[in-house]
DNA sequence: TTTTGAGTTGTTCGA
DNA sequence: GTCGAACAACTCAAA
């Protein structure tokens, strides 16, 4: 009996999925049944940090889950293990979203050619995002390189009402891999999950939406929707939270708040528009706004970097940001914009390092969110921070970490220090002996960075 | 083709 | 404490 594989990547759902729509409907004309089929890619899975794989386990036991327990995994390169299944089963077609990193297109590539040999198709149907990367252009009909003129673009454009999810779907049964147990290494991970990231996300609704604006840059609160790494795995698609938010507003969520919602998403696809056009973004500055080699290497980049990563830089709001990293696997946006900041200007660290180490903890990862939001602190973007535009971690605390809660949540050594003071252990009577002296000064690195930036200017 | 208006997230200084 | 200006031109996108 002919069958339809649906692969799953990137999109762990079965709500308002179309591929999955299309791998069922097409099942159904001839009467088949569907192979839902999830590769463990030996290239990511090497490359993922241990936080990274973890969720994806718990995300794929999920929909294994939802699945009926008929989730089919396969450990091996995608390029061999896809046309392999399609074969076995005798497949016409693998259905896909598209993918738009540099990986994903190199890697679907060799598939769609893997499979023509097996007599079968790779049918793309939508994308991770409401708009596909690649698909909006400027007048000129070059791609945007400003964010506000493609968020103006891509708000017209708009984008589909939600995929219905499919009833009743004929899985069928095939040999499933084990999952392999994957040890986070964060002691707290969110929870995973379809149904985990629609309860997340009803919460936001009703507890976070009407304030946002504001809230999401506190990080002693629960400002955020918190949905990256529901967003990062697929486990919803931003085509459903664009229709919810669009309900929340006609039901009298402030308009302000669901706008700037709204425009974080821009800026997601925004991100993901970039690398499909400058996929060497991933690696490289999309502008030397300094020569490469000036920003350190040898020993001392080496310690300094060090010390950023264990949180130990004696700066109170960048050392709470690497620990909720390293104890979560997430960080508060804002705070990671105060740490990278930190990392490149202050320490003059390349924000290749930085991202790397993001990368290797973060369990919303994205490659396209990570390293384009890294080059815009560092100015290397293309629509990046002016260059003198410096956070002030003290300035930074105090305006956003008011009363110091956050950085008394983690770290520890600070925990008895009341209040705001807490961003300036330095100034207190007697400082807590076990937290660290301040790594460099702030308003010295500060200087030397513009110098920096000034110089390479002319 | 030329012109025009605009550009995520900040900090510091001086009044 | 609060406020506005300076920081620095430059590039983009649309009219």
């Amino acid at each position: 009996m002919p069958t339809t594989v649906i692969w799953f990547r990137r999109d762990l759902r079965l709500a308002d999925n179309p591929a999955l729509v299309a791998a069922v409907e097409s099942a159904r004309s001839g009467g088949a049944e569907v192979v839902g089929l999830y590769v463990l890619d030996d290239a990511l899975w090497s490359a993922a940090g241990a936080n990274r794989l973890a969720y994806l386990t718990a995300s794929l036991r999920a929909l294994d889950a939802a699945c009926d327990g008929r989730l089919v995994v396969r450990r091996g390169d995608p390029r061999d293990v896809v046309p392999g299944v399609a074969r076995t089963v005798g497949a016409a077609e693998v259905h896909v979203a598209a993918s738009h990193e540099p990986y994903g297109r190199r890697r679907d590539d060799a598939v769609e050619d893997a499979l023509g040999e097996a007599g079968a198709r790779l049918v793309p149907t939508g994308s991770a995002y409401a708009v596909s990367p690649g698909r909006l252009r400027t007048g000129a009909g070059t791609p945007y390189q400003v964010f506000t003129p493609f968020r103006g673009a891509w708000l017209e454009h708009g984008w589909r009402a939600p995929a219905p999810r499919p009833r009743e779907i004929p899985w069928a049964s095939l040999r499933s891999d084990d999952l392999p147990d994957a040890a986070p290494t964060a002691e707290h991970l969110p929870r995973a999950g379809e149904e985990a990231a629609r309860r997340r996300w009803h919460t936001f609704l009703r507890d976070g939406l009407a304030g946002y604006g504001t809230a999401r840059d506190r990080p002693d609160l629960a400002g955020t929707s918190a949905m990256s790494a529901h967003l990062r795995w697929g486990e919803v698609h931003p085509r459903t939270l664009l229709a919810d938010l669009g309900e929340a507003q006609a039901g009298g969520a402030p308009a302000d708040d669901v706008a700037t919602f709204r425009s974080e998403l821009a800026w997601r696809e925004f991100h993901a528009d970039v690398l499909h056009h400058r996929p060497d973004a991933r690696a490289r500055s999309l502008r030397a706004v300094v020569p490469d080699d000036s920003w350190a290497g040898g020993a001392a980049g080496d310690a300094a970097f060090e010390t950023w990563a264990a949180g130990r830089t004696g700066y109170p709001l960048v050392d709470a940001g690497m620990r909720q990293l390293l104890a979560t696997g997430w960080m508060h946006n804002r705070v990671r914009m105060v740490v990278a900041s930190f990392l490149v200007k202050d320490l003059h660290v390349r924000w290749q390092r930085g991202a790397a180490h993001f990368m290797a903890h973060l369990v919303d990862g994205d490659v396209s969110q990570n390293q384009l939001n890294w080059q815009w602190v560092a100015g290397t973007g293309h629509d990046a921070a002016p260059y003198f535009r410096v956070f002030n971690p003290v300035t930074q605390g105090r305006k956003f970490d008011p009363d110091g809660d956050y950085v008394r949540r983690w770290v520890p050594e600070l925990r008895d220090v009341p209040g705001r003071a807490v961003h300036e252990p330095w100034k207190l009577p007697s400082p807590p002996e076990d937290y660290p002296d301040q790594v460099v000064d702030h308003a010295h690195e500060r200087r030397v960075a513009l110098d920096d930036f000034e110089r390479a200017r002319r």
